[in-house]
RNA sequence: GGAGGGAUGGCAGAGCGGCCGAAUGCGGAGGUCUUGAAAACCUCUGGGCGCAAGCCCCGCGGGUUCGAAUCCCGCUCCCUCCGCCA
């Protein structure tokens, strides 16, 4: 969330921030009435409760020294601004959680240098990378679901019967072919990122904390009975991980990686993007995810953009960067650059990674702050993260592109440590 | 799921309802001493809001009271035992 101190002496660049996004600026003016409010409430609240505590101190002396009679006086005193106080603090509080529910709400403001735009239509392409997407050939324009379904390596049947559609089944080499990305994934990322294998249920506070809630709710899987959500995207709990926590300057910056499972109810796109591995429910995705300090943000944001394009370099993809707009960007996001890759057979640009800088907006949220070494001073640590990368679009356009004019499918050479040696699924027709 | 015990500052660990934001020890920072270091000694050493006065925080949320770390209720988490179980 935004600072609200922020709110009060830079309103007006705030507001510019909140109308790049197209977000709706007037809910900061009332964010720094509701400030105003409860800090005039808080004010007159403490100043009472100051009262009643220099007469409970002096109630306390005079029982001591035996004045019975005095102290009785005094605590009558007292009593008398019990009810003013009592009524203070309830207004403060309520003004208080309006504020903290309404602060929840208004996303963070971009980044400077974020390219200036009104939606997806308006996002900046950066640079392109590997094959070049007209020349692949007819055999490889066949789209990932029939490949998957001829060679008995996606059975999205199965998937739909057991779980519902778009919660897909993969088997065989097809199933295995996931582990190999996954494992390689974080292997790549093991000389500076801690590994972390963290819980894919968690609690309201944690998604509030990365953003997912409450804004979100819709869009993600709760558990009623026991009030836990399952995450869609091991960001929420890396980024709780350090929450309410002090670190030192020293312990910045942070690394972590994360292989998790991915829960979407992708309740806002019913109907768009059914076929395929395209959209789904259920996937699996390696996350990266850093705390630096304010200064380190900007060099880790290109680290991390580094990783995820170094590893569709790898896999020999044809793919795009893409500078996504402030009109584009997600709530939280300060600066996101998305990475696409080309998948011949559906003939789409596929969304396979998303690096985002985050400032300090999930920090404040989750209330995970740092102490500098050169003053003390405690401050908000930055939140970086991407994906690297999720695997079902991935695993798509690697069975498109990869497919030979004899049906089977040959896979990039790096995964072959992780498939046994085989990088050629099926058998020539 | 059942029974019991616990939660205090970076850590350990005190804390009759008032003089407790909190003893003491360790750890950490600075200083004295020393050629240097160690030892010893001295000082400092939680967080939030606020320009300040002041207010709040002893797991979290309520309550009792003139006054709560201390009493009461609910919740969460941890530990022990039993049950169940990958």
């Amino acid at each position: 969330m935004l600072d609200v101190r922020r709110v009060r002496t830079e309103l007006e660049v705030l507001k510019a921030g909140l109308a790049r996004k197209g977000a709706d600026p007037t809910e900061l003016d009332r964010v720094a009435e509701l400030d105003r409010r409860r800090r005039e409430l808080g004010d007159r609240r403490d100043s009472v409760r100051a009262r009643i505590n220099a007469i409970s101190k002096e109630v306390g002396r005079l029982r001591r020294s035996g004045d019975d009679e005095e102290a009785e006086a005094r605590m009558a005193e007292s009593r008398s601004f019990g009810d003013e106080e009592k009524a203070l603090a309830a207004e403060a509080d309520e003004v208080g959680a309006e504020l903290r529910d309404l602060l929840l709400r208004i996303p963070n403001v971009p980044a400077d240098d974020a390219p200036d735009g009104a939606g997806e239509h308006d996002n900046v392409v950066v640079r392109h990378g590997g094959p070049d997407p007209d020349a692949y050939g007819e055999h490889q324009r066949v789209p990932h679901w029939d490949v998957g379904a001829s060679l008995g390596i996606l059975d999205l049947e199965r998937g739909a019967k057991v779980a519902g559609s778009m919660f897909p089944m993969y088997r065989g080499a097809g199933a295995r072919l996931l582990r190999a990305l996954t494992s390689w994934a974080l292997d790549r990322h093991a000389d500076a990122f801690e590994e972390v294998r963290p819980p894919s249920l968690v609690r309201s506070a944690t998604m509030v904390a990365s953003g997912q809630l409450p804004k979100f709710a819709d869009d993600a899987y709760h558990l009623e009975r026991d009030d836990l959500w399952a995450i869609p995207t091991a960001e929420v709990p890396l980024t709780s991980l350090g929450a309410g926590e002090i670190l030192a300057e020293g312990d910045l910056p942070v690394r972590l990686t994360a292989a998790t499972p991915c829960y979407r109810r992708e309740a806002g796109s019913a109907g768009r993007d059914t076929r395929g591995l395209i959209r789904v429910h259920e996937f699996d995705k390696v996350e990266i995810l850093a705390y630096t300090t304010p200064e380190q943000a900007p060099a880790m944001h290109a680290e991390l953009l580094e990783r995820a394009e170094a590893l569709v370099v790898e896999l020999g993809l044809a793919y795009r960067i893409i500078d996504i707009c402030t009109g584009d960007l997600g709530q939280s996001h300060a600066r996101s650059f998305d990475i696409e890759v080309y998948a011949p057979g559906s003939e789409l640009w596929l969304e396979v990674s998303s690096v985002s800088w985050f400032g300090d907006y999930q920090a404040r949220r989750a209330d995970l702050r740092y102490r500098r070494d050169a003053d003390a001073r405690i401050d908000h640590v930055h939140t970086l993260n991407g994906s690297a990368l999720a695997w079902p679009r991935i695993w798509a356009a690697l069975v498109e592109a990869g497919r030979q004019p004899d049906a089977t499918v040959v896979l990039p050479e790096v995964l072959a440590p992780w498939l046994g040696g085989a990088t050629t699924i099926g058998s020539p027709r």
